[in-house]
DNA sequence: AACCCGGAAGTGAG
DNA sequence: TCTCACTTCCGGGT
C-alpha cells in the first residue's frame, strides 16, 4: 500500500519506475514526503516535480492504489485523522490504465502491466503510524503446500528464493521458531538482530542448495541491498540491520 | 579474531 | 543469449 511508505519507499518506488519505463533521471530532492503525501499529489503535482515523466509515475502509482485498497477486504476502519478532508476529491481520473501519453518519454510504450515493484520488504513493516495492526497475510500464505518429508522443517517451498524474503518470512514466522537465527530487535523500526549468523547462513545455503554458504559470503548479499534501498546497517550493533 | 566494507568476476535460473 | 540476484573471492579497514 503506497500510502504506508516511508520516504525511503517512495525513494524505491521512483528508482523503480526510472528502471522499469526507462525515464530519465528524476529529482528524488522533489520527493522528499512518504507514501501517504505521495499519494495526495495529484497528476499535476507530480508532473511539476518529474518534468517530462509525470504522468508515467502517477499512472505507475495510481495503479498500486486500487489493489491496496481492494486487499483491505472488510477490516477496514479507516479512522485516518486528517488526510481525508475532502473525502474522494482526489480519485478522479481511474479511466487512466492505459492511457499513458504514447509520445512520451523515449520509453517503448511500455503496458503497464502490474509486477509487485520491488518494495523493501523489511520497509513495509515499519512506516505510518496509524494501522499498525494489519499484517495481512504474509507472503508464505500464497501456496500453503507444505513439504511434509523434508524432514528438517523448513518451510517456505513456495517463496524464499530471495533473500530479503527468507529472512522476512523467518523473522515474522507465526510463532518463534527462527527466533534463535534471527530476530526482531524494534519491529516499528524494522531493526532486526542475526542473532545465529552461521546458523542462519548455513540455512540460507540449503535453501539455495549452496552447501559452502557463510555468513561471510551471506552478509555480501546483504551489502548489495544497500545500493538498492531494502536495507541498512545499523553502526555499531553487531550483526544489526534495518 | 571477528566483523564490516565494497570491487571484481563468476554462476544458476529463468 | 541475456539479465538478475546473488555467490565467491578478496584486499582493506575497524
Amino acid at each position: 500500500d503506497p500510502r504506508t511508505w516511508a520516504r525511503e519507499d517512495v525513494v524505491t518506488f521512483l528508482r523503480w519506475c526510472e528502471r522499469e519505463f526507462d525515464l530519465p533521471g528524476l529529482d528524488l530532492d522533489k520527493f522528499q514526503m512518504n507514501g501517504k503525501a505521495l499519494c495526495l499529489l495529484n497528476k499535476s503535482d507530480i508532473a511539476e516535480r518529474a518534468p517530462g515523466s509525470g504522468d508515467v509515475v502517477h499512472n505507475a502509482l495510481q495503479l498500486l492504489l486500487p489493489a491496496a485498497a481492494n486487499n483491505a477486504h472488510h477490516h477496514h476502519h479507516s479512522n485516518q485523522a486528517g488526510s481525508n478532508s475532502g473525502s474522494q476529491s482526489d480519485s478522479e481520473e481511474n479511466d487512466s490504465v492505459q492511457d499513458n501519453s504514447p509520445a512520451r518519454s523515449p520509453a517503448p510504450s511500455t503496458p503497464i502491466h502490474l509486477v509487485p515493484p520491488p518494495m523493501s520488504p523489511l520497509a513495509t513493516t515499519f512506516s505510518s503510524a496509524a494501522s499498525s495492526k494489519n499484517m495481512d497475510k504474509d507472503p508464505l500464505a500464497t501456496t500453503p503446500d507444505r513439504n511434509g518429508g523434508g524432514g528438517d522443517g523448513l518451510d517456505s517451498g513456495s517463496n524464499g528464493r530471495l533473500l530479503w524474503d527468507f529472512l522476512q518470512q523467518l523473522l515474522n514466522d507465526p510463532s518463534q521458531r527462527y527466533s534463535h537465527y534471527i530476530a526482531w530487535k524494534n519491529r516499528e523500526t524494522g531493526v532486526f538482530k542475526i542473532t545465529d549468523p552461521a546458523g542462519l547462513a548455513r540455512l540460507w545455503g540449503i535453501q539455495k542448495n549452496h552447501p559452502s554458504m557463510n555468513y561471510d559470503k551471506m552478509s555480501r548479499a546483504l551489502r548489495y541491498y544497500y545500493r538498492v534501498n531494502i536495507l541498512r546497517k545499523v553502526q555499531g550493533e553487531r550483526h544489526c540491520y534495518q
